[in-house]
DNA sequence: GAGGCAATACTCCCAAAGGAGTATTTTTAT
DNA sequence: ATAAAAATACTCCTTTGGGAGTATTGCCTC
C-alpha cells in the first residue's frame, strides 16, 4: 500500500461536475486519499498554480478549452513527480498511447468501477502503468502487433483526403482544385499506398483513427 | 414547485459509475427527491420491472447495450406519465430532436451544473420540455431550419451499411454475409436513395451524424 | 547545381460502384 | 388469410475507382 504517514493529495480536472461529484464521494471514502482542488476546465487548472503538494491529478482528457495530451505533457514539465491518470471515455488506441507517451501513469475509461478507480490510483502511485481493465487486452495487443504506421502525408494529400472525406469524388475535387481529374487521381493512390489499403473509405477511417482528420 | 405529499422517485440509467456517484450526491443533497435505483445497463433495466412508483428517470443516451431513443420510446410506452430527461455528452442536433420525439421530457449534457440539473428535472416533472442551455441556442436554430430526414433503415441495410462503413467491398460483404453481390448491391442501392447520395461515404457520414452508426 | 521531394499529368487495363428497372421468396403484422 | 414490407436475386449499361507504371515541372536544401 501507500505512505500513511499523510494523505495522498488529489486533484481533478473535469469539465462535468458529475463526474467531479462521483470521484468526491470515491475519494472521500477512503481514509488515505484527500481531494485538494477539482477544475472544470484546462484555464481554470492552469490559472491556479497552487500544484506543489498535490501528489496525482485525475485528468479528462476532453475538455472543451484545450486537449489531455499537452496539458499532461505540460503539467510533466513543471513537476515530473506529479502523477497523472487519464480519464476519458475514448477507447481509442492512438490517443492511449499519445497519453502514455506524454507522460501519464494511466488511462481509465469512465466506465471503470469506482474501485477500480482506486486500486488503479494506489498502483498508479506505485509507479505502475494502470490502464481499465477494458483496454488492456485490446491495447497490449495493439502495441505488439502495430508499429502503429502514421503515414506522413503531404499539405495537398491532406487537402484532398479532406475532401474525400466529406464524400467528394474525384472529378469534383479536380473542378474545385483546378487541377487535372488525373493528378487527383494520383493523389489518391499515393493515400490509398500510404494507408496500405485498396479502399479510400478504409483510409479516411484510418486518418480519424489517428487524428489526421477530425471524426 | 413539486408536490410535496412525497418524494419524487427518480432512477438513474447509466454505463458511468461515476456517473451515479455524481446523480446520488446530488439527489442525497435535496429534500424533495428520493433515487430508487441506479442501473448500469439497458438490461439491467429492463430485467428490473418495478418501475411502478416511479416518477422520473434520468437516461443516459449512450448505453454499451442499446441505444437511448428507444430505450425512451419503450419506457413511455409502457409509463406514458414517466418523465425522462436524457443525460450524454452529444449534442447532435438529430439525436435530441430523435430523443424528444421519443417522449424525452428534456436533454441535459453531462457537462451542465448539479444545480441546473436539478432546476431542469422540477421543470420537467412541472410538464417542462428542458435543454441544457449550452443546447438551446443551437437547438432553436437547428428546429426552424432543418427539416432532417432521417431514413430509415432496415436491420439487414443497417448491417450492410456498418460493414460498408468499415470499409468493406460489397463483394467481401457478400461472401460474410452468405448472399449473393447482387443482393449486397440492392441494399447498397437503398442506402444511397435513403440517404439521398449517389456516394456510399456520404451516406456513411450523414448516417454518423444522425446517429445510426457510431461516430 | 545536383539530388530529393511535392505536385502536376498522363497511359492502359480491369474491377468495383452506381443508376434503373424487374421479380421472387420470406417475414411480419393485421 | 392476406396484404405489406423486407430480403433476396437478377439484367443491362455507365461511371468511377484502383493498380502499375512513366514523366515533367518547380521548389528547397545542402
Amino acid at each position: 500500500m501507500w505512505d500513511n504517514s499523510r494523505k495522498v493529495r488529489v486533484i481533478i480536472v473535469d469539465d462535468h461536475p458529475l463526474v467531479i461529484e462521483g470521484i468526491k464521494n470515491v475519494i472521500q471514502g477512503n481514509d488515505g486519499l484527500e481531494l485538494v482542488g477539482q477544475f472544470g476546465s484546462a484555464k481554470a487548472l492552469s490559472d491556479s498554480l497552487e500544484m506543489g503538494g498535490v501528489d496525482l491529478v485525475l485528468l479528462d482528457i476532453t475538455l472543451p478549452d484545450g486537449n489531455g495530451i499537452s496539458i499532461c505533457k505540460e503539467l510533466k514539465k513543471s513537476y515530473p513527480d506529479l502523477v497523472i491518470i487519464a480519464l476519458s471515455n475514448l477507447s481509442e488506441r492512438s490517443i492511449i498511447k499519445q497519453m502514455l507517451q506524454s507522460g501519464a501513469s494511466g488511462y481509465l475509461l469512465k466506465t471503470a468501477d469506482p474501485c477500480d478507480i482506486l486500486n488503479c490510483m494506489q498502483d498508479a502511485l506505485d509507479g505502475k502503468i494502470v490502464l481499465s481493465s477494458e483496454l488492456k487486452v485490446n491495447f497490449d495487443m495493439v502495441v505488439l502487433n502495430e508499429p502503429e504506421e502514421i503515414p506522413e502525408l503531404t499539405i495537398r494529400e491532406k487537402q484532398i483526403l479532406q475532401l474525400l472525406a466529406a464524400g467528394r469524388t474525384s472529378a469534383e475535387i479536380a473542378t474545385e482544385l483546378f487541377i487535372s481529374p488525373l493528378t487527383v487521381k494520383t493523389h489518391r493512390a499515393t493515400l490509398l499506398h500510404k494507408f496500405e489499403t485498396g479502399n479510400i473509405l478504409t483510409a479516411v477511417n484510418k486518418a480519424r483513427e489517428s487524428g489526421i482528420l477530425p471524426k
